[in-house]
DNA sequence: AACCTGACGAAGA
DNA sequence: TTCTTCGCCAGGT
């Protein structure tokens, strides 16, 4: 089917739409939180294949160090990634928001519903 | 099968 | 500190 989601796809939504309010994630964090820690540039892609449709909230998503990775900073998408944060009241200056302050960190308890395997799984949260 | 393309990121220079 | 290089890996051609 055109429109079926692959499996990767699906698993970057099912992490993506965890983060809450008022938080960021970069591209190699959901990507951790996947399983495939070294895949934060198909992170990237997915999002872009997903665009703004989807009832996930992408725009939470933003490069390792707090800038937003749109491709083309003219872009309606570029522009309403940065309002919805802004929305929530996340700072933006410079395209770029303070990951030290808005940093998703998730607790134990919510890693553990990721279906990561067992031995993955410890090792993200001893390094917590 | 053999390239190519990235909303990435770590490591060097 | 900023810039470049290179490995990464799902998908497309």
């Amino acid at each position: 089917m055109l429109n079926q989601k692959s499996k990767f796809k699906q698993k970057v939504i099912q992490v993506v739409s965890i983060l809450p309010r008022c938080k960021v994630a970069s591209y190699g964090q959901i990507a951790m939180y996947i399983g495939l820690p070294r895949a934060a540039r198909q992170v990237g892609w997915a999002l872009r294949e997903l665009g703004e449709k989807e009832n996930i909230p992408w725009w939470r998503v933003v490069n390792q160090k707090g800038i937003i990775s749109i491709k083309n900073n003219l872009t309606a998408d570029h522009v309403l990634q940065r309002k919805l944060l802004e929305s929530e009241g996340i700072k933006v200056v410079d395209n770029k928001v303070d990951m030290e302050k808005y940093r998703f960190d998730p607790s134990e308890k919510v890693l553990r519903k990721l279906h990561l395997r067992d031995e993955y799984l410890e090792k993200l949260i001893t390094y917590n």
